[in-house]
DNA sequence: AAGCGTATTAGAATCATTCTAATTCGTTAA
DNA sequence: TTAACGAATTAGAATGATTCTAATACGCTT
């Protein structure tokens, strides 16, 4: 990423903040820039970390924070590696598209005769050089329950037994 | 899943376990048919409540030792929401394939003009009647870097800055 | 310079998972 | 049947990321 388009979606970022009336301060301002200074997909720790190189006294709350804001209005990505508990599939003990209700946090298989096929491992290999061994595709969203029952939640989904 | 099929893929698990040197114990079996009998995609936790119901004195360790065998052996996916730490692309803020190395646990962005795009959010919308917002997709694998360097690991590569 | 609302803090709490070291179980061989 | 060995199992501690909490500090606006 070359300078000219950091400092863009740097502006960009800052304006995403302001207009929701988040202040930019200035550890705001080294976290965003920590965030985009990296091609890594940083984590939590790794931006605070940097920031604490600029800020000594920063807090790893206040990285969780702002970051918090970065996802509430689409700014960042999060890319989850820990979220709830793991789920198991013995049935289908091979990789498949699941569903993934965001709302009663319930996974489904994905009728496996879906239009179109994800890019085979071998291509993906071949165009990268990684040596892929899985694919994980999850789509996110609202299952039908949920969308007809508006306040359903994780919390009553629980009751329902996960249904 | 009709009862033949159940009944065909416990054999399956069982003699899968058993090539391994692996003794399929009373409580592992539970396990093997907790896991099975629900469509729920279960946690580890789930299985544990329902093979306790048998056998109480059934301790957590034992479920997820069970789990880790049959990860090994290939007869089960773990469909990973807990894993290391979340990582965070404030660059390409919108969903993009990502490729994961286990051996270094880098992740990087895959490049966009890749051979086949998945599915569309809408079409899988319409098809499963889930209101689809988000699509993960993640391969997984060993990188270019650490095909090169065998002995390559989580530890040395902490070591190389997650080059 | 006072007052007010947000930002920030340290540390505690939570929760899934892994580790540990001791105990128990099951099987095989005498 | 019993001795002995290795694998399975246990309870509880340890780990690590994330979230929560309640107190303090900061930065504006007047």
């Amino acid at each position: 990423m070359d300078e000219a388009r950091f400092r863009m979606r740097l502006s960009e970022m800052k304006a995403a903040l302001r207009d929701k009336g988040v202040a930019i301060t200035r550890k705001r301002a080294k976290i965003l820039e920590a965030l985009l200074a990296s091609d890594r997909h940083p984590t939590a720790s790794e931006i605070h970390e940097s920031v604490k190189a600029f800020y000594p006294g920063t807090s790893l709350a206040t990285i969780y924070n702002t970051i918090d804001i970065l996802k509430e209005t689409g700014q960042a990505l999060e890319i989850e590696f820990s979220a709830s508990a793991n789920r198991y599939d013995g049935r289908i003990p091979v990789s498949h598209p699941h569903l993934v209700c965001l709302a009663c946090e319930k996974v489904e298989d994905m009728d496996a005769a879906a239009p179109n096929a994800p890019l085979e491992l071998d291509l993906v290999s071949q165009a990268t050089g990684y040596d892929i061994v899985r694919l994980r595709t999850d789509y996110y969203g609202t299952c039908p329950d949920c969308l007809r029952e508006p306040h359903a939640d994780a919390a009553n989904a629980a009751e329902r037994g996960f249904a």
